[in-house]
DNA sequence: CTAAATAGGATAAAAATAGTCTTAATTATG
DNA sequence: CATAATTAAGACTATTTTTATCCTATTTAG
């Protein structure tokens, strides 16, 4: 029932943007502060950049930056690009993966929670963060 | 994000065992009626005897039975024998898991969010799961 | 004694996680 | 234009976790 590993990762790699919100920071730079394996950091940042949370640009002196401002983008944001939907059971993000759901008692807790987790991951976002 | 298939199927169990109070239920009977593979459940149920959730019974006409009444079993106490504590990340279960936990602006908030879970788990007993 | 049941442990297949590596495309600069 | 630096994309790999199954031992009612 944990984030990933990746996800802590591009949690701290905006992190890390939002300090610096015009610099193209390269990805050796941000996996260096950050401490991420770097090649793994080039691939999450490929899914943040899918996802318009960063933009990202080629070539020397190439790199990234926030594609938004830090307020707009919330925990919630960058879960959601890195693994899908918060659901603590299969059936609160998919009804149809147990076809148990309909009688099933437990189900509706498994909704209730996602929905308060993901009020709390809603309310966080990388200005409000900022220490 | 998610629970495990085994801790669904934990669940799924003590739903069952919730129905019946005072019988001693097989494990074929539970596996067939709430659909969980047999061997599997087998392995589940040790580890809910060992918590003192269930009571089994070994040798002919042996099986196991709610060792609590249905309102004494949260389904966090399932959740918590299962898959141990319930942390959104690492850092929620185990501080010294990353070094960074100190300095790290994120790290209360899934302290937070454990906390919700936990209470939305803690209000629902295997009493008041019942249709 | 025997059949039926759980206990415990070893084993295994499949899936997910956590990365690495190679090649291609892009681009600032000399 | 040539080159070096940088991201993009995808193939690949190692490790861990999940999801079981199976075998042997122990227990116990009849
Ligand atoms: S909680 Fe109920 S509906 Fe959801 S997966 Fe489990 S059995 Fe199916
Ligand atoms: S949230 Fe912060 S403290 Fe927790 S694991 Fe991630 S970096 Fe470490």
């Amino acid at each position: 029932m944990r984030i990933t590993r990746e996800t802590d990762y591009a949690i701290r790699c905006i992190l890390y943007l939002s300090e610096l919100p015009d610099k193209v920071a390269m990805a050796g730079e941000i996996a260096e502060a950050m401490k991420i394996p770097k090649s793994f950091l080039a691939k999450i940042l490929q899914k943040l950049t899918r996802a318009k949370i960063v933009h990202s640009f080629r070539g020397v002196k190439g790199g990234v930056r926030l594609a938004k401002k830090p307020e707009d983008i919330s925990l919630l944001d960058v879960i959601n690009t890195i693994e899908g939907d918060v659901g603590m059971n299969i059936c609160a993000v998919n009804e149809k993966a147990c076809d148990q759901s309909k009688e099933c008692s437990v189900h509706h807790i498994w909704i209730e929670i996602r929905e308060a987790v993901e009020n709390i991951l809603k309310r966080y976002n990388f200005e409000n963060l900022r220490k």
